[in-house]
RNA sequence: CGGGGUGUGGCGCAGUCUGGUAGCGCGCUUGCUUUGGGAGCAAGAUGUCGGAGGUUCAAAUCCUCUCACCCCGACCA
């Protein structure tokens, strides 16, 4: 591809509203333009990145087995009632009448469509395991779209879903697309890790994520250095740090006015802040709980909910009522409420926590012998140095971005929608399912937040718009720099090598600065000079500094680099 | 959905408080010069100031309503 031909429409500046590096550079780079919030137009450069990225999940995916098809965007409410999940969704479903005003939805994911599909079509046994998958749009109407393309409205994802005769048969295929997405995302050329996840209600024996490791990640990632160990901090066990100490100082109440942060408390005590406990206030239906966590530490609502069940924060209000003192100064002693201590709580004595009365504290308190006993339970995030749940060393937190989640459906759909087959004893029963996602458009966004520089985006070399780009110094001034580069050019196209040849007539500045802006990984510059000594000039996106190599050497190198 | 904020040329902004008929930078067009890291000079084009209504001799500016977008908050690829 020649410059001159395509759409290249970079941007020195920024628009106000990107937020983050991808979404900046996307910009930028002239990938995306904004068309509303959340919905964006691929520009052909970017486009060109979907492509790949989907290359080579649709090759991988069909190595594995897996069955391409594609199920339409639109699909008629109907199927969404028998699954439930019409009333289920909720305002992310994005939904809306036909002229016969009947109901419709734009798909956010297609578990109904291809549950009919297989009721349809897999009647026997036989005819099992079978996965299918798509790499197509997907709408939700998110609460708060942001970060351009990575949390989106509108995005292409990859499901996949698979039906099978017996749980054992969906454990081998969800193997199968664990070993196939680290396949995909280790070509992606993409930093990343797989990590257990919350089942939800659902259960069964397994959800995995797939995260891309980046600072600028909203998932938080705890993993073992020592271990295979990787959760999402949502889910990873926080173990208890071990026996009680016995007590050494009496309880006493310590005037701490107007200080009702464990923070200040601490410091007002002169005490390190895990000598502190601070109480939760939350209300489980009609019941008020306090919830006791570390005052380093911080709670972890879905660890609370598996415990005590759905829950809210009690307002002021109830807070007077249950313990007669206001938030800030609540504690368990004295209180008549269901007290829950987290582990690492249940382990430490002689601790501060609020007395129940405004403006002062207890210090010096103690299980058993100031405040009864509590129900202990793993109420809070892990952190850094938290001992792995494997026992094989200790925690550390990364950032992630997810761009892949495999999941075990067992048979929610398949009995919400009465989806058989007929086994070898000629009895019905529902399918065993697997789904499993990729957000492809999201890649994009996460390869440019994982890989970028203050010059622009570096793009992995397998998923480049252009995996290496000419860049002639005085094209338009020198025919020996012009048939150079065309020559090259050619040489390059025939072995097969993505190439861009930017023959535009701008000064040499402004085609370094585009070029290092979209992210191309390798780049060739012809000069009069260059020429002259029969030499071309190597620049990889990453290297410091371009080194002279003989002109006849240039595909060559190119293509042992691309090999490797 | 709650809270905060912004809408002025393609992009980034000033002007709004204190009404007087719109400006800067980038980009764009043309010409000349320039040509190894986002050039210089000159000449140009582009605005119903988000929309509707109101106040006023006069509204980007004040008032009301509305729409759009962005940011902070209870979980998704």
């Amino acid at each position: 591809m020649k410059t001159s031909k395509f759409f290249v429409a970079t941007q020195k500046e920024v628009p106000a509203e990107a937020e983050i590096a991808s979404h900046r550079l996307m910009l930028r780079a002239s990938l995306i333009r904004r068309l509303s919030a959340g919905v964006y137009t691929w520009l052909p450069l970017g486009l060109r990145v979907v492509r790949k990225v989907e290359a080579i999940i649709r090759e991988e995916m069909n190595r594995a087995g897996a069955l391409e098809l594609s199920m339409p965007v639109v699909q008629p409410a109907e199927l969404w009632q028998q699954s439930g999940r019409w009333q289920a969704y909720g305002p992310e479903l994005l939904r809306f009448k036909d002229r016969h005003e009947r109901d419709f939805v734009i798909q956010p994911t297609s578990e109904e469509a291809v549950t009919e599909l297989a009721r349809g079509e897999l009647k026997s046994y036989r005819r099992l395991p079978v996965h299918f998958y798509q790499i197509q749009t997907k709408f939700r109407d998110e609460r708060r779209p942001r970060f351009g393309i990575m949390r989106g409205r509108e995005f292409v994802m990859k499901d996949g879903y698979s039906f099978h005769a017996d749980h054992a048969d969906l454990e081998r295929e969800y193997r199968n697309m664990h070993d196939t997405y680290t396949r995909i995302f280790t070509r992606l050329a993409l930093r990343f890790r797989a990590v257990a996840a919350d089942t939800g209600a659902i259960g069964g024996t397994g959800s995995h994520e797939f995260h891309v490791l980046a600072d600028s990640g909203e998932d938080a990632i705890a993993f073992c250095p020592q271990s295979d160990y990787a959760a999402n901090v949502e889910l990873a066990e926080a173990l208890s740090p071990g026996e009680r100490k016995g007590a050494q100082e009496t309880m006493q109440k310590v005037p701490t006015p107007g200080k009702t942060k464990c923070e200040d408390v601490a410091a007002l005590l002169k005490l390190p802040l895990e000598r502190t406990v601070k109480a939760v206030a939350v209300m489980h239906d009609a019941d008020f709980v306090l919830l006791l966590i570390r005052g380093d530490h911080e709670l972890n609502e879905i660890k609370a909910q598996k415990t005590i069940g759905v829950f809210r924060f009690a307002s002021d209000g109830e807070i007077q009522q249950a313990l007669g003192c206001k938030a800030g100064y609540i504690g368990p002693v004295g209180a008549r409420v269901k007290v829950v201590a987290d582990r690492a709580v249940a382990a430490m004595h002689d601790f501060v926590c609020g007395a129940n009365e405004e403006g002062y504290h207890l210090r010096g308190v103690n299980f058993g012998r100031d405040v009864a006993e509590p129900q202990v339970a793993d109420l809070r995030n892990v952190v850094p140095g938290d001992a792995s749940p494997d026992g094989k060393g200790r925690l550390d937190i990364v950032r992630g971005i997810e761009v892949g989640h495999i999941f075990q459906l067992r048979t929610k759909y398949s009995e919400a929608m009465g989806a058989t087959f007929l086994d070898e004893k000629g009895a019905a029963r529902p399918f065993e399912m697997g789904c499993y996602g990729i957000g492809v458009t999201r890649i994009v966004a996460a390869a440019i937040e994982q890989n970028h520089d203050p010059r622009g985006i570096i793009f992995p070399a397998p998923i480049a718009p252009f995996t290496a780009c000419i860049v002639p110094i005085g094209m338009q001034k020198s025919e020996a720099v012009r048939a150079a580069a065309q020559r090259l050019y050619d040489e390059l196209l025939a072995k097969g090598i993505d190439v861009l040849l930017d023959d535009r007539d701008e000064r040499p500045g402004v085609l370094f600065a585009d070029m290092d802006l979209i992210g191309i990984p390798h780049r060739v510059v012809l000069s009069e000079r260059g020429l002259a000594a029969g030499t071309a000039e190597y620049k990889g996106r990453r290297d410091e500094k371009a080194t002279d190599v003989p002109l006849a050497a240039v595909a060559g190198l190119l293509a042992e680099k691309l090999a490797g």
